[in-house]
DNA sequence: GTCTATACACTGATAGAC
DNA sequence: GTCTATCAGTGTATAGAC
């Protein structure tokens, strides 16, 4: 509810929609999958008529396109802690944090990625190539720093990377079958702690983060 | 080709020609999701009619269930090493080792296993709830005596399981990523090698396995 | 900027000759 | 058991009134 009743300016119409069918896309993508989803579920689910999606966004994959590109920004803001970090026990523990903490909040995003790059990225390939891959080395260099100053031991900081991202996304993309698992139920604020003290125990101690 | 050229019985037909149909429909399943993938495609790749694929599998949904079962049964059998281990090393070991090389020659059934979970399981729910909650229970139980025994750390049963799940299928469902970031080609025997090792030696360390 | 009606293409599934 | 032709339903996208 806004505070004052000045009608929207065209410019705040166009934003305001744009968000409410993103949001209703990156859920109907994430349930669906691409091919699995409809234009006029997306609709249903943001509340407009499905003429006006394609007035916003002129085919279903330029849709598709933002929604993933959305995800991709956010998994880029959570390697801020790994930089900033004075060593690996400090830096990939925030690292852990900030990824588990995104796959409960925004599970839907990283069930999109995953069935991206799962179809071999045919709408992201070439970020894969130039930002992720920059982003991968430049990460690798970090933990490479910290096992030359002996700070941790002498493991493939590639293969680290592909574990960090492989167990914190797990509770987002598998969250339905955690959430069987749990007899049906969502995990509990304790739930969540103890996965991400369990992730964060198990990997700090066995790359010998000190 | 066969040795003899005896004629296939009925039987033997039926049986080589749902093997073809069920190992291209794996692989197009894998690369466009079930809302992606369709009848022709799937025919095309058995080098079949249309028609001929509605002959032996009813609907689009029974021949996708059948590719699903089978990934399942291959999944459990990669079980058996756990159990028949005398301890945590030699049974997490085995097991991570049968898990990575199931990721490495079955990638496709890994990716259609992961969108039906990600679909929250339209098809495999009742799975979830029975076979798999009950393989899951009795892997805990293995666990947890092990640590009840002193040969490994008080760690969570059920979030070691989720990593070595999730750690372990990453290299088959985010195949095409790990490849890009490796200069666009698949990892080679060596690299295969060095990613099994930095697993095990990560989660073994991290566990206190001894 | 909104929304109804509709064009056009494609998909799953089937009928029926061989 | 094989395969061509075809139907019915659905999906994306657009035209055009408001």
């Amino acid at each position: 509810m806004t505070s004052h009743a000045r009608p929207l300016s065209r410019k705040e119409i166009r934003q305001e929609n744009e968000r409410v069918i993103l949001e209703a896309a990156e859920k109907v993508f994430a349930e669906a999958g691409f091919g699995g989803a409809t234009m006029q579920l997306i609709a249903d689910v943001a509340g407009l008529p499905k003429a006006n999606l394609h007035y916003y966004f002129p085919t279903k994959e330029a849709l598709y396109r933002r929604v993933v590109q959305n995800i991709f920004s956010v998994w880029l803001e959570a390697a801020d802690v790994f930089d900033q970090a004075s060593g690996p026990a400090e830096g990939i523990g925030a690292y852990i944090d900030a990824k588990m903490e995104i796959s409960r909040r925004h599970p839907a995003g990283s069930k999109v990625w995953a069935s991206e790059v799962m179809h071999r990225a045919p709408v992201i390939q070439d970020y894969l190539e130039t930002t992720l891959s920059e982003w991968t080395e430049g990460r690798m260099r970090v933990i490479r720093r910290w096992i030359d100053e002996g700070r941790m031991d002498a493991i493939d900081a590639r293969h680290l990377l592909y574990m960090l991202w492989a167990t914190t996304q797990h509770y987002a993309d598998f969250s339905h079958q955690i959430e069987t698992l749990n007899g049906g139920r969502p995990l509990s604020d304790a739930q969540w702690a103890a996965a991400k003290e369990s992730v964060k125990s198990i990997i700090l101690k066995g790359i010998g983060a000190r």
